[in-house]
DNA sequence: AACCTTTGACCATTG
DNA sequence: GCAATGGTCAAAGGT
């Protein structure tokens, strides 16, 4: 009468929503499709262009077109991906098990449901205007999104991997597989993350590139995308050898989540943004306007849960 | 005071 | 149906 109620309504939006034909699944789940507020911020992107931004520029879609044979304008994705898989840098990574005890059964097909962007952070996602979330929600946006991202990538110079996932959870994943490290490490994470294609771009990658999120600011800030996010959660997932961190945009009215893997020493190895942002990041500017608090990280020990008759946001996600 | 992290337990999905 | 895994919730505690 307390809390099991809370706890069974929650929200059971978990992964899985392609398959129709779900036997525990009552929920109708959509594949992309968010709430979208009464006006576009396509319109606001397009028409101002926040000066913190870069806002869009046809520049890099070009460019990566260059890159991407086949890929007209925001096609699926899965084209896009099926160009890239042509191309000769494509090499599937083979080896596995370089990090030791993951044992994933995992299916190498490359099915194109949902894509997935892996990429190791040359840049920071600050350098990416906003990776997870651009304010488009139909699929066409997204496709631009990740071209966007690609871009991004591509702009960089740094090695881009793009991935596929077999069979993603809820809206789009995008991955950035931040390795200032080296290169083996991401090669690693590649070789990890089995069930997914790997497109090297043989590029000389300045390391130089890396932030100092090496031993500063890791572990306070989960990278700095320009938005605020609030951790939930972690959990040790069996792939990895480092925990992985699960975190929330803190607007309400956003459903845009994200996994963040970190190393001990605080490197990002692997980022995945789920979602877009339905808002504009909410600090723009980061001058000595220090609305918040400091940005320093908090650490305590957690408590015991006892029952709690709310649950906030649960009408988002994919779809309501 | 508001917000966020920590953390164990709960839950959902998959094999 | 159970076990394993991953994802989420929410109390307690810090900043
Ligand atoms: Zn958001």
């Amino acid at each position: 009468m307390y809390n099991q109620m809370a706890k069974n309504e929650k929200e059971q939006q978990q992964p899985k929503q392609q398959q129709p034909s779900s036997p525990s699944k009552p929920v109708s789940s959509r594949p992309i499709n968010i709430t979208l507020p009464p006006r576009s911020f396509t319109e606001t992107f397009l028409s101002s262009g926040p000066p913190g931004t870069s806002g869009f520029s046809p520049g890099p879609m070009t460019l990566l077109s260059g890159f991407f044979p086949g890929s007209d304008d925001c096609k699926s994705f899965s084209q896009l991906l099926s160009g890239t898989m042509a191309s000769p840098n494509f090499k599937p990574t083979d080896d596995k098990s370089p990090a030791g005890d993951f044992s994933r059964p995992g299916k190498l097909s490359m099915v194109p449901p949902s894509p997935m962007f892996t990429m190791p952070l040359g840049l920071s996602p600050v350098a990416l205007p906003d990776s997870s979330g651009f304010g488009l929600f139909s699929p066409e946006g997204f496709g631009m999104i990740h071209q966007q991202v690609l871009a991004q990538a591509a702009q960089a110079n740094s090695n881009m991997h793009v991935q596929q996932a077999p069979a993603m959870s809820s809206t789009q994943f995008l991955t950035f597989i931040n390795n200032p490290a080296a290169h083996q490490q991401q090669q690693m994470v590649g070789s990890v993350t089995d069930s997914r294609v790997t497109v090297q771009e043989p590029s000389d990658f300045p390391r130089s590139y890396k932030r100092s999120e090496s031993s500063s600011l890791a572990v306070d800030k989960p990278t700095d995308d320009g938005y605020n996010w609030r951790k939930y959660g972690q959990k040790q997932v069996k792939g990895s050898e480092f925990p992985r961190s699960y975190y929330k945009c803190t607007l309400p009215i956003c459903p845009v989540k994200k996994k963040v893997e970190r190393s001990l020493d605080g490197q990002v190895t692997e980022i995945i943004y789920k979602g877009q942002h339905n808002h504009e990041p909410p600090r723009p500017d980061k001058r000595g306007n220090d609305t918040g608090r400091d940005k320093r990280q908090f650490k305590q020990s957690g408590g015991l849960r006892n029952s709690h008759p709310i649950s906030k946001w649960k009408c988002q996600e994919n779809g309501r």
